[in-house]
DNA sequence: AGAACGATCGACT
DNA sequence: GTCGATCGTTCTA
């Protein structure tokens, strides 16, 4: 299965986090593909960034996971009942990843949609809301730090540029381009708050 | 050993 | 818009 390679992540942290928007997040699980197309992304660079774990290298048994080679999945905790799913990203050595914030559900939706709201009937606020956030993609993907330290080069966890890359028909590409904001949740962070590193593809 | 806090979410006013 | 849940990580001592 063609899928992106670790070349791919090896780049400059703010080029993957664009590079990124519009792939595919595939999961295997119990031999079923879960698929999503990443909407939203954000970058963290632990040379220069106070919002990154791994900020001026700081290497704990928690951020050394931002020291792997590019290409691993790096999952953490967040206010105690949350996951955050990230791609080390920059050669190894320098800790920074791309978190993914947001997907759209592309493949294997049923169980998404289960994972996600158990036996809940959808609702169009559950709709809106679907896979629209770091812990709501964890969620419906099943990726707790159970999962930190994947191979993104492996058969569990990887990101390929089209579905035909797994053998799945490709919607009509649609009319989008990226837009840069500031991050989420990181007003703690000072100077690098503003830094405009979170991507979305937004349509035209 | 203890305390503070967080790359969030969903319920509620 | 506000607020509480909930616990691992990190720092201080």
């Amino acid at each position: 299965m063609a899928r992106l390679s670790r070349e791919f992540y090896a780049r400059d942290t703010l080029t993957v986090a664009q590079k990124l928007l519009g792939t595919y997040l595939v999961r295997r699980l119990n031999g079923e593909f879960l698929v999503g197309r990443i909407t939203e992304t954000e970058a963290y660079i632990g040379r220069c960034d106070k919002a990154c774990h791994a900020y001026g290298y700081r290497k704990t048994a928690r951020t050394s996971t931002l020291f792997m080679a590019p290409g691993h999945a790096y999952l953490y905790l967040i206010y105690g009942m949350y996951h955050c799913l990230n791609f080390v990203t920059e050669p190894e050595g320098e800790p920074a990843a791309v978190l993914i914030r947001a997907v759209e559900s592309a493949a294997g939706e049923e169980t998404i949609r289960r994972l996600r709201f158990g036996e809940k009937p959808m609702t169009p606020y559950r709709e809106k809301n679907f896979l629209n956030g770091p812990g709501k993609v964890c969620k419906g993907f099943a990726l707790t730090t159970a999962d930190n330290g994947l191979d993104l080069t492996g058969e569990e966890l990887f990101v390929c540029e089209s579905l035909a890359d797994i053998g799945l028909p490709c919607p009509p590409p649609a009319a989008e381009r990226i837009c840069a904001g500031p991050r989420i949740g990181v007003d703690y962070a000072e100077e690098a708050k503003d830094f405009p590193w979170r991507f979305q593809l937004v349509k035209e």
